[in-house]
DNA sequence: CCCAAGGATGTTTACGCAAACATCCGACCG
DNA sequence: CGGTCGGATGTTTGCGTAAACATCCTTGGG
């Protein structure tokens, strides 16, 4: 099946003949140069050009030792064939594949997909491909799945998007050259590890809404799962220790709007609560609607502050104060952290944080009057 | 410089005997066995499990004609020595490569991202990975640029989610047997083609404002570059149209929140406009905040139809009524029909559409009594 | 004028795998 | 009991590339 199929593409491949498009003709012509025919090799390239094969591989890799002469009749012979070169032959040659997987849970939080977009555009940029690996549900057997195709997947490196504590026992399948940088994830010791500083951007809410005169900042929290979400609730805990203010009740959500919105119901219903961190933007949306229905106005009763900045945040009822994440630079860094780790130019391990940054929008103010502050 | 670093690297691979990992250690070790040692091959394998290495070959590829003992030997052996098939030498032979290559402009859309995802998802489960090229920008050039660099890529199919008028001129140089399937794009005629049924979409939102009263709908249009935006434009005017209701200037945004915001400013000023249909959701979204801050009630004043039905259109004020856009199945379809394009089961080209589903929500509502309606 | 040096080019080989073909052996048939 | 068949396994070969080595030719110095 696959002979007949691919003849019928043959566009005048150098070696093989074009035979009709019946799909029953019992071709005796050569089974083996299948699909890999349907484009020209280097051996093509150098019969047609007059030149060893060697010589096309020096064009084609810019090595130098080639006359311009020569160098141009292997170029013309290149584009008369549409020559390119093979790339698993290539990677097989030289044991690299100029490629990094890139292990994410799930794509619907702008988080994972910003850097993962801003990882590809580095990677691009370094001649690197991306491969993605998504992984369905986040279990230790699907995180090791994930691994265990990859290992088998044509990549130099591995970067993580997920929380790590998944990763423990799931890594040590990987081959040994196959570097890993991770996002989002505490284990610095082990990985190298790449992260927005969730600990400054998160103090530096708190402190803009201490420092509004709000008593104290209560916390719509992330998933408790998420490290990200982990470091934002540890941090908003010791800032507020720290200025020695009172630690509200916790409230936790799991990054979507909706939960926001059902963590929101509880806390309009506190007439203390005046100032809220979400730990995401999401949340922050379904917070405000919450508050909303509930007659609390946003940002006359209730401050409200987000993190992760994401595009719409501006446009919200009111538009969200929050914390601006630098996902393209979290990225790149990766990008770069793993490189290095491959070429053995940096170290093994250790955390690089990306600072947040905060952005004044309209969901901030002063506390009532006569509310909490006045106690 | 490789040697040494790839000698120190060495975990003790089968053949090769470890020595210190001091990096100026002048090691007489065999060169060749550079990086692609770090792994053990089949010849390891087989030697280790007294087999020959077609033996392994069959156990990895599950192929029938080995006894019970001897596969078990075999895969004993594969264990201890931490085996992986090597994908490159697998795809040199095989002459493919189980990768699909995803082509897209931009992560910054939801529909691409979640298409993106379901992609992946498919396509893992059927065995295939997923590589990824982002375009920077929507030239031409760029496009181009990307094509090419997916030639010397290891992919057997792409799959383009773009508009694809930039497409045009850039498939050229593509290798005849990479396979391509388009994503938003009215090209059937030269491509496989998936896509949401934008008018039918469209339709159903028209003709459920106008069920509700309102004497038209006005729309806030997306980008003109977009495909899927033209569409939605077009079925809009073809539903007033039908309906033999007036056509409203258009009124143009670019996706973003911000944009609708804009245009909503403008909206927001027409008395006679009680009834919007916005091409995104994102859009929708800023519409919403200029017609709050103007006083224009939603849906009390103004009613206002969504596309997409992101995740946060829920926990909207109001919850906004949208159009929902099934991109898992669009992604699946995609990955489908590349592989049976591939296997040549499928058609060259046409057009499969994916239903959306509107989501009725709080966001619309009648006109408002002597308003558009009485005139 | 001859030979060494060095640049241009060609030849050989191996990367790891799997298709095609070859071989071996036991079981079953007439 | 010889032959044959078929399953299990081994051997050969080539996929396209690029490193290592070999060869050729030109150039310039003694």
């Amino acid at each position: 099946m696959e002979t007949v199929d691919d003849a019928a593409v043959d566009p005048g491949g150098p070696a093989a003949a074009t035979e009709g498009d019946g799909r029953g003709t019992a071709a005796p012509a050569p089974r083996r140069r299948a699909r890999a025919r349907a484009t020209a090799s280097m051996a093509d390239v150098a019969r047609l050009a007059g030149v060893s094969a060697q010589t096309v591989s020096r064009v084609s890799n810019g090595y130098p030792g080639v006359t311009e002469e020569t160098r141009r009749q292997v170029l013309a012979a290149m584009k008369e064939l549409g020559y390119r070169p093979n790339s698993a032959a290539r990677a097989l040659k030289r044991g690299e594949f100029r490629t990094i997987g890139v292990i994410t849970f799930t794509l619907s939080t702008t988080g994972n997909v910003r850097t993962l977009e801003a990882i590809a555009n580095s990677a691009a940029r370094e001649g690197y491909a991306v491969t993605l690996l998504p992984v369905a549900v986040p279990t230790q057997d699907e995180v090791r799945g994930a691994f265990s195709r990859l290992e088998e997947l044509a990549v130099d490196a591995v970067i993580v998007i997920m929380e790590v504590h998944l990763l423990d026992a799931a890594t040590v399948h990987l081959p040994p050259h196959v570097q890993v940088v991770v996002v989002d994830s505490d284990a610095g010791d082990r990985y190298t590890v790449v992260d927005t500083d969730q600990h400054g951007g998160t103090r530096a809410a708190v402190r803009h809404l201490l420092g509004l005169g709000h008593r104290t900042v209560w916390h719509l929290a992330g998933p408790e799962d998420s490290f990200a979400a982990q470091r934002r609730t540890d941090a908003w805990r010791a800032a507020l220790t720290e200025a020695g203010r009172e630690l509200p009740p916790l409230v936790r959500g799991d990054w979507s709007a909706e939960s926001g919105y059902r963590a929101g119901l509880e806390l309009a219903a506190v007439e203390d609560c005046t100032a809220v961190f979400a730990a995401n933007d999401q949340m922050a949306l379904g917070l405000l609607r919450a508050l909303h229905e509930h007659g609390r106005r946003v940002p006359e009763d209730v401050s409200v502050v987000g993190f992760d900045d994401i595009p719409e945040a501006s446009s919200f009822l009111p538009p969200l104060t929050t914390l601006h994440q630098d996902f393209a630079e979290v990225g790149r860094l990766c990008v770069q952290a793993v490189l290095r780790k491959m070429r053995q130019e940096g170290p093994e391990r250790g955390t690089t944080l990306v600072p947040a940054r905060l952005v004044l929008r309209q969901s901030t103010a002063p506390p009532p009057e006569g509310g909490a502050e006045g106690r």
